[in-house]
DNA sequence: AACGTCTAAACTGTATACACTTAGTGCCAA
DNA sequence: TTGGCACTAAGTGTATACAGTTTAGACGTT
């Protein structure tokens, strides 16, 4: 009888996460990759070459682009293929309407329930906002103001409500870069320090306002002139 | 040169829609089936099976248990297979907080733009919640209630919205079958009437107190200690 | 009889094969 | 030249094969 040898198939970089994690390894990077716009709306996502990329097969990749096709950063037709999502302009009235909903909510609750501890990770946040603004590093600049957002959420302790804002606020994203955003890193950092005032306050009313303010003033600096520009860009990758 | 007979692989049930369907209609056979208590938490989801029934390949079956795993209406354990979710306490608490924040903004906006047709359309609801729950209608008032919550959100035009309460409300609903709500139906019934009274009366204040008392007396008429008739039900299952 | 070990069956995870669809290219006809 | 048709290359959709893991039961030991 054959001596059996183990021959471990899960590869052994991690003791407890990596197993499953090639899937989620696929979905996290393309994910970043729209996110810090070095994969544009429309761009098709061909199967094949991204498994040759992570060097696995076809079947992990379909997962990884089912799991980006919920999440809504890319659009799945049958037989046509996976293309990074170019959410139209009543989708992103509806996200950010719903943000609005709520991250009113929200702040409200924040105001009741933050401790001081927490309120101290807030200032650090704006602390390290103040400085990739300063610095004009504009990705972490980027990152930092949509993580500002998720921060809040998580403060709660609400796994739930934290996992809907990641996705609200990736969508933003999105749509900030398909729309072009004239809204300035600038004046977003500064009505995140508004908020933070005012829940540092524990004035609901005032936090409520401040942070519907903000969202709209995003929105409202998106789509003013959606002509030239994005055409441009959208011609300039079909061809 | 041989004639090319046109095979057509997908079947042609539907004009339109059958093709990619398949997935699909394997996610809501059992998403229904949860929702209405015929798979009860905790019942193991074997692939091979559900593919036979459903006469498709593991493929299929795994692309939908996965999306059903986004729903957090079934855990994917590695190796380990899929099962039913068993909804922790502590989720529990944070799918009912959610909600509170996201209706109670809901049934605000909703005072602002209702029109009286959107009104005649929830009196329409609440006469069919009346009957189903005057005749017994157990599964019928069940999802009645339910939809209830998922018209409201409809009656915005915000789809992202819809579907963030459509996800909440089918896990409130695995929820309530877990721990064994004691809510009677009429109760949430009557608190549905006095919420739409108060839409219909524009009274935003109103409405939105109503909601958070309704919402708050379906999570504290939840039993923490699931018991002993959920056991016996879920032996009676598996053998 | 209780416990641990060994073995086989059942099941999951990934890769690959194959059928079908779409898209692009060249060729022919008008 | 242009419009359309055949053909081919590329890509997606599903099924199946195979490797590894978990689980349950048989068997022998204490």
């Amino acid at each position: 009888m054959a001596t059996r040898v183990k021959l471990k198939l899960f590869n052994a970089s991690s003791p407890d996460k990596a197993p499953p994690g090639a899937t989620e390894r696929i979905v996290d990077s393309i994910t970043s990759a729209i996110v810090e716009r070095r994969l544009m709306p429309g761009t098709k996502l061909v199967e094949q070459k991204i498994a040759d990329i992570f060097k696995v097969s076809r079947t992990i990749v379909r997962q990884a682009l089912n799991q980006l096709c919920r999440d809504r950063l890319v659009t799945l037709e049958p037989a046509r293929g996976a293309h990074v999502a170019m959410p139209g302009i009543e989708e992103a009235r509806q996200v950010f309407e719903m943000r609005n909903m709520i991250e009113g909510a929200l702040v409200c609750e924040l105001c009741v329930r933050i401790t001081d501890g927490q309120l101290a990770l807030l200032q650090a946040h704006l602390k390290a906002e103040t400085q990739a603004v300063a610095n004009g590093n504009v990705s972490e600049r980027t990152r930092l103001l949509s993580d500002f957002h998720v921060l809040l959420a998580q403060l709660l302790g609400n796994a739930v409500l934290a996992e809907i804002m990641k996705d609200l606020l990736s969508r933003s994203q999105l749509i900030s870069l398909m729309y072009q955003s004239a809204h300035s890193a600038e004046a977003s950092h500064r009505e995140h320090e508004q908020v933070v005032a005012a829940i540092g306050k524990r004035d609901a009313r005032a936090a409520a306002k401040l942070m519907k303010n903000h969202i709209d003033s995003v929105e409202r600096n998106l789509r003013t002139n959606p002509g030239a520009t994005d055409l441009d860009q959208i011609l300039h990758i079909k061809g």
